[in-house]
RNA sequence: AGCGGGGUGGGGAAGCCAGGUAUCCCGCGGGGCUCAUAGUCCCCCGUGGGGGAUGAGGGACCCCGAGGUCGGUGGUUCAAAUCCACCCCCCGCUACCA
């Protein structure tokens, strides 16, 4: 660590609270982010893990007036219930916000003010369709009508679901409006711009200059830049939204993804406000050095690569621009994409109603997404609990703890050389390094396969030195290695399942926090006449019934949820 | 259409960037072992758990084995799953939905 720790800002993207997310969005931007900023404390490095609630924009604002309350209200009751499902996940953010955080709209109004000052902001007029119903402006996507190219009748005005092509609004045949069915009209409206292309240069040399973004994100945006960047529109007409700093944009407010993405910034000025050192957050932002890492949807690769930095570059502050974004591909659910409207797939509230938090975090982990889409079936949630967690894992430690438990008591004192021992101890430097690796290199799952093996070599120990037909002294110094290899598996397995790891941790006979020990010391064996604590089984297999019992258990609560509403 | 990702034994994944041994998990066949969370029996609170007993052997664990022209065609090379070209499938993105 050369004296001077790391810095780390651990970002995942900003989930938007019209609904609760599902596993397919908590797996590669959330749950990620934990692993990641859980692993990077372990290194050793001084992290600052932040994340938040996007709550302003159409849809809340359209669904809010459907049911006749305000917006802030219906966004202010989905933030508190999204929050408290993260802590039953165990993300352990350092601050979970809100863009209606009043640090934030002072952050974004005050930021603005500066890139409009520094001259990147213009205003222009627009033509826009306008319902005269529900007397707003409507975004592509809430325009529907029918569709030109192949007749369907349920086209929205960017894209027709049936034929794939992309629209234009004012291209459907037959437009309404998504709301409540009234004819738009098209109606003139002031909007006012950032000037990207003004960034056209600086971006191309950050992102060619930029080796630790993936290959893909690094392709695509430079293409992008490449072909010609177009200006933003920064404004949108809505009321629910933080209102426009800039002079004679009266009653606009900033558009919800230029103000969500700023929140990176304004949570972790928030942390340290919250924590009595408001000057600190500029010590992670303003340091070359310090090292950002995005967890995100493949689909917004570009905002994060292209539009937040020139935002930033367009402050002419000195923030430290994102080191890497880390993106999967998609999770399906039985060979499927989740969908809300289809309510296809499982959500984050009732995953946790079926089954511990921990099978969940390793599944998702074991199953994700690193280099193609996967499927998430039933059977193999089943399989890779059972299989690897609870047989391979859960089993190993339970044999071990109860082994050295029974007979000893305490960590035994090795008394004699023993190759076996020896070769083990290797073995588990070995695996311990290369699941640290892959962890840095934030391929979780890869680092979860080594984590298994290492549980296996383990288990393939054991089946070797027989240490219940040993004596004592023999015992004790096979067993010393078994223990140490739970300690290993203890420490590498915090970043996934924390509370199970903290389990193992205790049997151990420790006393304090795994999380707040390094990753290095996986390595190095707990120290004899340790107390052992009475071992009890960390995990339960899953039956057929179980699964049944879970599907059905889902169904309910969908029922329960659709009477309420 | 453009761009990006992918097509590897029955299923699921790694390897490909830095060519030379095709690896892992499930499933399948055979074997070893009996320390531990299957099973069976009994008891307690209750309908999901808690405690106890049992086992020459079933689950777990470990070992061995069967199974693949690595999407197709052509090229480069002493050598290609890996590099190049073309083609065929699948998925995603294409920026005012968040």
């Amino acid at each position: 660590m050369e004296g001077k720790r790391e810095k780390w800002m651990v970002f995942s993207a900003w989930p938007y609270v019209n609904s609760v997310p599902h596993l397919g969005n908590l797996v590669g931007s959330i749950l990620s982010a934990d692993i990641a900023a859980r692993y990077l404390r372990m290194r050793g490095a001084e992290v600052v893990f932040a994340s938040g609630s996007d709550m302003h924009g159409t849809p809340i604002e359209v669904e809010a007036i459907k049911r006749g309350i305000e917006p802030k209200e219906l966004a202010e009751r989905n933030h508190e219930y999204v929050k408290k499902l993260f802590e039953k996940w165990n993300i352990s953010f350092d601050n979970y916000s809100k863009t209606e955080s009043p640090v934030h709209i002072k952050f974004v109004q005050d930021f603005y003010r500066k890139v409009y000052d520094n001259g990147y902001i213009f205003d222009d007029v627009v033509q826009m369709l306008y319902c005269p119903n529900d007397k707003i402006f409507l975004p592509d996507r809430f325009v529907v009508g029918t569709c030109p190219y192949c007749g369907y009748e349920k086209a929205h005005g960017d894209q027709c679901e049936n034929c794939g092509r992309l629209l234009e609004p004012t291209l459907l045949i037959n437009p309404r409006c998504a709301i409540c069915g009234a004819t738009p009209i098209v109606k003139t409206t002031r909007h006012w711009f950032f000037d990207l292309p003004a960034f056209t240069e600086k971006l191309e040399k950050y992102i060619e200059g930029n080796k630790n973004l993936p290959a893909n994100a690094r392709n695509m945006s430079l293409q992008m830049v490449r072909e010609g960047l177009k200006p933003r529109s920064v404004t949108r007409d809505n009321k629910w939204g933080i209102p426009a700093p800039f002079p004679g944009a009266e009653g606009k407010t900033i558009y919800v993804w230029m103000e969500a993405v700023l929140g990176y910034v304004s949570a972790v000025k928030e942390y340290f406000e919250k924590r009595g050192t408001p000057e600190k957050w500029r010590e992670f932002w303003f340091d070359e050095n310090t090292k950002t890492v995005y967890f995100i949807g493949k689909d917004n690769i570009p905002f994060h690569v292209i539009i937040f930095p020139a935002l930033l570059m367009a402050s002419e502050e000195g923030y430290v621009l994102p080191w890497t974004v880390a993106s999967t591909e998609y999770l399906l659910f039985k060979g499927l994409k989740f969908s809300k409207s289809k309510r296809h797939g499982i959500w984050i509230d009732e995953a946790l109603e079926v089954f511990p938090v921990d099978y969940w975090r390793f599944a998702l982990t074991a199953l994700r997404p690193e280099v193609r889409d996967t499927n998430f079936t039933w059977e193999e949630f089943r399989r890779v609990i059972n299989n690897e967690l609870n047989d391979a894992i859960g089993n190993y430690v339970h044999r071990v703890l109860t082994l050295a438990y029974r007979r000893f008591g305490q960590v035994p004192e090795p008394v004699e050389e023993s190759r076996e021992a020896a070769e083990l101890s290797s073995t588990i430097s070995k695996l311990v390094d290369e699941a640290g690796d892959a962890m840095a290199r934030f391929r979780f799952k890869e680092a979860l396969a080594k984590i298994v093996k290492l549980a296996g070599e383990g288990n393939a120990y054991l089946n070797r030195t027989k240490p219940w037909e040993l004596d004592d002294g023999a015992a004790a110094t096979v067993l010393y290695g078994a223990l140490h290899l739970v300690k290993a598996l203890a420490i590498t397995l915090s970043p996934i399942i924390p509370g199970s790891a903290q389990k193992m941790w205790e049997f151990l006979g420790y006393s304090d926090s795994v999380e707040r020990h390094l990753w290095e010391e996986a390595k190095e064996p707990p120290p004899p006449g340790q107390a052992l604590k009475e071992p009890k089984p960390l995990f339960r297999k899953i039956s057929e019934e179980d699964i049944d019992k879970a599907i059905e258990r889902i169904e309910e609560i969908r029922r329960a949820k659709e009477a309420s509403s």
